[in-house]
DNA sequence: GAGTGGTCTAGACCACTCG
DNA sequence: GAGTGGTCTAGACCACTCC
């Protein structure tokens, strides 16, 4: 059956979005938008939905899978469903920089001191690698000074595959977002991240990125960032000097 | 349609598992089974998977999107579907300790040093939780020594909200797993993490029980542990020593 | 018993990739 | 053009919760 051509609520059957997708994100805006801090208030109901949205239950479905998956909602067996709490506050390491401490309400900055070309990943890294990397043509390495408030909280060393990058420029990558110029220049969308981290004491070289004192404790992290489709976007060293702002980790999924 | 009887592939119609948990679980142990190491070998394709199991596409399809959002496997548009890599290895500090251990190969324990009930969580924990919490009667206050082949490389105190484990004692915690008894014991299954990641020094109480010097750099992780239905099943504190062993996340998406 | 989410079916059309 | 995954439909039955 065709459907009727009601003003259903924001699906737009021409958009170049999925409707599910359309659908998860009114829905993502609603459910994030309300924060009744400890009244379980639940979403619509899945045939509610789909009436109100003018699309059948499957789609609803499919919608609020993804938002059940990414651990936004949770569903109860002839109750309903709801939205889901996040227990931790704070800056999270993974992912971009810029977008996390923007959306904490501090502004972010980075500085750049280093863009070059180099032929291998440091030693230390390949230890926590499961394979090899397939790299034959070396990487950009971007070394930055990662600040909020002016203040410099992490020194963080990028490896970009060099072949994934053609034409990049110290220019593309000297402000702004290294997240927001993988997708806009190559299309690229950071999916996954798998990380090491290991407590560690500022050496000479991290005490005076960070501006702490030499032997004071720091975070190393060792990330490998992944897009949808397993393809390796960047290899990371994060120096984390935190006193004041822990590394936190948002919907972890365990098992 | 009904279903022909043919002895299809693994899918038994009386399990009290849903049809695609079943399918899910054979390939997910096909996927992990196999590690060809940088080939790129698909599945078979969702309609051959159909026919094989002898279920329609849809509940396939159920099963892939598992796998899918747990990140162990990829598909590409008019190609297939691919295993997914893992991209650093080791010992991740989310989900279950002696689970995690074991699956590495090596053997785990926990020295219980501990077991009390308290009223209230560590004031540093309430600086990183999101809202304050809601438990009224207190919590079974659980403080283990993680040792990898007898040495340790953690001192944990887990926070249990004291209503949720009726009936717990001693025994129940002082061997084995946690996670284990919280499925067999009281039916909650851990679904999700969020946490915060501190460096640190090690304090003389730390240095003692993880033996290393005072002063040694460690981590210090803040956790909370849900349920699929955001239930807070335990909130914990743990001290990683970790030279020669590093915090790993694996498969944490982005975004 | 009415309403909810959980599962499953059969069938359709699309965009994409590959030969 | 054949095959693949991506999306969507309509309709069905179930187990569960709540009144």
């Amino acid at each position: 059956m065709r459907h009727a051509n009601k003003a259903h609520r924001f699906v737009r059957r021409s958009s170049p979005l999925p409707v599910y997708r359309q659908v998860a994100d009114v829905l993502e805006r609603d459910v994030l938008g309300r924060q009744p801090l400890g009244v379980k208030v639940p979403l619509p109901s899945e045939s509610e939905l789909s009436t109100e949205f003018g699309v059948s239950r499957v789609t609803i479905r499919q919608a609020l899978n993804e938002l059940h998956f990414k651990g936004l909602i949770y569903r109860e067996k002839g109750r309903g469903s709801y939205p889901r709490s996040r227990h931790i506050g704070g800056v999270t390491g993974f992912g971009s920089f810029s977008a996390e401490v923007e959306a904490s309400g501090v502004k972010p900055s980075s500085v750049l001191i280093g863009f070059r070309k180099v032929a291998k990943l440091p030693e230390a890294m390949l230890r926590y690698l499961e394979t090899p990397p397939k790299e034959k043509n070396g990487f950009h390495m971007l070394a930055r000074v990662r600040c909020i408030d002016g203040s410099p909280v992490a020194f963080e060393e990028s490896y970009l595959p060099f072949d994934l990058y053609p034409g990049i420029t110290e220019a593309d990558v000297s402000e702004g977002s290294l997240y927001a110029a993988m997708r806009d220049s190559w299309g690229y969308e950071p999916a996954w991240a798998d990380a090491a981290i290991e407590p560690a004491s500022a050496d000479a070289d991290f005490a005076a990125h960070l501006t702490v004192a030499v032997g004071a404790p720091v975070i190393i992290a060792w990330r490998v960032t992944s897009s949808e489709h397993d393809d390796i976007l960047e290899y990371v060293r994060s120096v984390y000097r935190s006193e004041g702002l822990a590394l936190t980790i948002h919907r972890h999924r365990i098992g």
